[in-house]
DNA sequence: GAAAAAACAGGTAGAAATACCCGTTTTGAA
DNA sequence: TTCAAAACGGGTATTTCTACCTGTTTTTTC
């Protein structure tokens, strides 16, 4: 009776959670036995649990913005540490190469977006619990790009750079509506540094104006509205 | 047998869109009869609809980003309209008075966030379908605050001022990244006149900058990423 | 340890945005 | 029709951003 596959959800959108449910538990080979609505108590839940998920379905934009930084990328860090033997199926709404990578990288099982068809969820989860890992031609494009982009960075047409943590502390603020000269005090930097790493942001993410960072910020999960 | 609640969805997100139907067809007392990913279409497939449905469940966010401006309030605007029998819930990620406010004063029967309960989603279209409304507390609450608003305007501490249409304009192009002249040049006005309207924007929406202006613009839900 | 990348910081410019002032015309609602 | 709001536009000034240039120091990576 227990080869059925046990899954966690972890995802603070409360329809979507019971939706979710309500499509896999028509299904006999699925059991929801965990659930959780914020990256914070995923790891806690895990410890006491009795019956131990075998495949977990992340969603990635978990955090609201300036809480914390636990996220979906740092539950699949903590996951993939902690828990090996957890799949980590990845449910996200960005449909972006560079970020599918990275968590590929980091030790997602598989990688799903969210307009993807019930069915193909359900294959997906199979596959990771039977297969350990589930690659769709969408994913499998994505690594393929990062991959080329390791080797041949003589290539000047590889535009999709990724930014760096000082970059990212930046961007934030720029985010938080800062002026230039608030971000250097923030940072204990330099204005000029400050002008410098917003001028590598607007090439590298291919922007006119902050208005371009925002959206980009937004579009890579690093910011969240509301 | 027609006793049945006919529900019509319109919600670009496939999974969530699944999911919604799971939930309902666990209830004898729905059927699903109607889908819709996106706004256009709502109209096309009303008019060569044979079972009309009695609620409709409309996600505000439908728009990709530049798309057009048939979003969630538009169809909500072209149902209310054409078909005044059906009555409209709308279904949400954004929990904000104004927005809510407005909504209902277009003619929705009723507003839930996405965070609510499935069995708060079958109340309320048990409530639109026989009731012709369902209100709850944070809907009501939105409303009052709305009309204090209206007779008050002599007190200046009631700051959030709903937006012009012109202004509106404005805001989907700086979030666009235009310059004022490019925004000037494409609304066939001044470049003044778009200042005008931009510094009416930072004052209404307490922003200091575009950057504020783009997370305003998607809290609203009057753009969307990716 | 050597090489590369990241972080740092300065200069000079010009473009754009922000913050006020002032007014007229058009539109829409009471 | 009358009144208020919206849309329109001009002037002036300051701040901030954007775009280039240059270089040094620190950190990471091989």
């Amino acid at each position: 009776m227990d080869n059925k596959i046990n899954i966690g959800l972890v995802e603070d959108q409360f329809l979507f959670r019971e939706g979710m449910k309500a499509i896999l538990s028509s299904y006999d080979e699925f059991e929801v036995v965990f659930e959780s609505e914020d990256g914070f108590s995923v790891m806690d839940k895990l410890a006491s649990c009795t019956n131990m998920p075998d495949v977990l379905l992340v969603d990635l934009s978990l955090p609201k913005m300036g809480d914390s930084d636990f996220d979906g990328i740092a539950v699949t860090d903590a996951v993939v540490e902690n828990y090996p033997d957890i799949k980590i199926l990845i449910l996200s709404v960005h449909d972006d190469d560079a970020f599918i990578a990275e968590l590929i990288e980091r030790g997602a099982h598989g990688y799903l977006i969210k307009d993807s068809d019930p069915n193909e969820v359900t294959e997906a989860i199979k596959a990771v619990y039977s297969k350990g890992s589930y690659i769709n031609h969408r994913t499998l494009l994505a690594i393929q790009k990062k991959m080329n982009q390791k080797h041949k960075t003589s290539t000047k047409k590889s535009q999709d750079e990724a930014l760096t943590k000082r970059e990212i502390d930046v961007l934030r603020l720029v985010c938080q509506q800062k002026t230039t000269g608030e971000i250097a005090e923030e940072l204990f930097i330099s204005t000029k540094t400050v002008d410098g790493h917003r001028n590598n942001l607007l090439q590298k993410t291919h922007s006119r104006n902050v208005a371009g960072l925002v959206l980009y910020a937004l579009k890579k999960g690093l910011i969240e509205v509301s």
